[in-house]
DNA sequence: GCGAGTTCTTGACATTTGTCAAGTCTGCGT
DNA sequence: ACGCAGACTTGACAAATGTCAAGAACTCGC
């Protein structure tokens, strides 16, 4: 049942995505092939080859790399994202990141070598990768800028308003690892918010 | 004079990143046309949309916002880099930065409907078109994580090592601001690590 | 080479955020 | 339901960084 409704998504994201109709959308997702993963699962582990890339159709996963001293979570991705460790996947070096899911979580995935072999059956992928490598630039650019001209506060406050969800549902310390604040700080501020 | 050492450069670089014939780079570098910034000249207005892709020959290139109480350094570029509001270029919407010449400039220039015929006339354009969304996607992610895991000492002290020539050649304040500190602060750690 | 304007440095102090440690809470497996 | 392990909260304090203000050093046009 989580398959279908799984694929049903994605197929419902590219259709949305590339403005399309439902029989390229399939051509697309036909690619993909699903993956239940358990809550604590690792989809990727640091310093293997990312291989792959995965739609996240239900669950959420935690992007962190260790770093000795300790663990930094880059980014939790939620339902309707497209998930891969860009530099390892593109240029097939060992990559950096972990990616665990922090949920139960209903994947679907597709290989390198399928990926290559789909972006020269359809043409409309390489322009759909352009516009997605184009969007996550502008993310991480201006999350760069929410670096540079915002508090710890402020950057807690922004993500507050625009993902309440979060709060919920992922433990603290990985959003304040996400924020570039300590556990303690979030808390704080969690409380001064609530209050 | 510096007009051919210029395209000599865009050339030379562009032949260096297509690992490609002297024939097809020439090709791409007639798209561009070069244009001398004199210090201070803006290359682009916060607000405007941004018409052009640059190719920076000669000289720096600060990139920054006017954010009401404070201004905001994003980026230096350097020679050999390629310059344009991705965003905006790509979207061609109303983009956020300001590009002001630090020091007087050799730019070589695509307007966005030049760079769409070339993209059109020569496919590997779109080819190192996605390496160049790479690459910086990378370095972007790259310096999100340097927010997340390193102390202001820290990023200064990598930057200090990774590009030494800027502090000669760049006001403080605009180092200090694309590193998230305050001015003050750049002098005091600066000193430090001079003595 | 001079002077105005900007940029940089320095000190004193304020604020923000981090660290550590203890106690509390919560959820999960048995 | 119990107990354990992990997660969260809280307080006291420490460290890092910011703010403000004054003076020094530099730059650039004349």
């Amino acid at each position: 049942m989580a398959y279908l409704n799984g694929m049903q998504q994605l197929n419902d994201y590219i259709r949305a995505s590339f403005n399309t109709e439902v029989a390229e959308a399939e051509s697309i997702s036909n690619y993909f092939h699903p993956q239940l993963l358990r809550k604590g699962d690792y989809l990727l582990r640091s310093g293997r080859v990312c291989d792959f890339m995965a739609f996240l159709a239900s669950g959420m996963i935690r992007i962190f790399v260790n770093t000795g001293d300790k663990e930094v979570t880059q980014w939790i991705s939620t339902r309707n994202y497209f998930i891969t460790d860009l530099s390892s996947f593109m240029l097939a070096n060992p990559g950096r990141w972990n990616m665990q899911a922090l949920e139960d979580c209903d994947v679907w995935m597709i290989s390198r070598s399928d990926y290559q072999q789909m972006a020269g059956a359809i043409p409309r992928w390489i322009e759909f990768e352009r516009m997605l490598l184009i969007h996550c630039f502008i993310h991480l650019e201006e999350r760069v800028f929410s670096h540079l001209y915002m508090s710890a506060e402020e950057r807690f406050q922004q993500l507050f308003v625009q993902q309440p969800e979060l709060f919920n549902q992922v433990p603290l310390q990985y959003l304040a690892s996400m924020l570039g604040m300590t556990p303690e700080t979030l808390s704080r501020m969690r409380k001064k918010a609530l209050s």
